[in-house]
DNA sequence: GCGACAG
DNA sequence: ATCTTGTCGC
């Protein structure tokens, strides 16, 4: 049975993983992961890119029924089974996590992408698409800083693409020094979305894939 | 008590 | 996230 004392217990717990792992000096590979729900099934998608080239390198899928329902604040909990079964089907291992949800920038500093990073021992970023924690606070160069409630420490990097772009909120998962150097490494992995391109891919294949299961296939491919 | 609340 | 059509704009 699931609770959120459970789920905070379990949360709080992972907090207390020694980060015994960092980022490699290049970065090589990225795995980007996603997941949708159509018609009560989980798509879960992971894709693997090129850093340098920002070019698809390997693609998979897992599709099952959910454990629990999404809780705020506790989205690992229905989400990471996906990311832990897609991370063993990879057939090679990424130098860093590309996770959809936010890190750092957490009400427990463990959103998502920092409880993907402790579990897998794997340096991760999250990149969200709306604020869940934190004071916004606008800066001179068109982005934004989203900063502690309490402590004024920056969580996020409020970043747009383009001007008329919606914010993306850029966060350190785990493994990775500082927000800064999260920035930058997910900086380059943009091609004009408002989405860094790995996750923009598996947000789509992960849409057309649900659907295409919930309509039924037409046609085999 | 009230409102907010990633995906 | 999902339920859902057309529509305005670059």
């Amino acid at each position: 049975m699931w609770n959120k004392e459970r789920f905070q217990r379990a949360q709080l717990a992972l907090r207390s993983i020694k980060e015994d792992f960092s980022l490699n000096q290049c970065v090589h590979t990225v795995a980007a992961f996603d997941v949708s729900f159509q018609a009560g099934l989980g798509v879960g998608v992971v894709a693997l890119f090129n850093y340098q080239s920002v070019q698809l390198m390997e693609c998979e899928i897992v599709v099952k029924e959910p454990y629990v329902p999404y809780v705020p604040t506790y989205l690992a909990f229905r989400e990471m089974p996906y990311i832990l079964a897609l991370y063993k089907k990879l057939h090679e291992e990424p130098d860093l996590l590309l996770i959809d949800g936010h890190g750092k920038s957490h009400p427990r500093g463990m959103g998502i992408a920092t409880q993907a990073g402790l579990s897998l021992r794997k340096p991760s970023i999250g990149v969200a698409k709306r604020l869940l924690f934190g004071d916004l606070l606008e800066t001179a160069d068109g982005s934004s800083l989203v900063v502690h409630p309490e402590t004024r420490e920056p969580l996020a990097v409020a970043y747009k693409e383009k001007p008329r772009f919606k914010p993306v909120f850029i966060s350190v998962g785990a493994g990775v020094s500082n927000l800064s150097e999260a920035v930058s490494l997910v900086l380059p992995l943009f091609k004009g979305h408002r989405e860094p391109e790995p996750l923009r891919y598996v947000h789509n294949v992960s849409l057309q894939e649900g659907r295409r299961m919930r309509d039924g296939v037409q046609q085999v491919n």
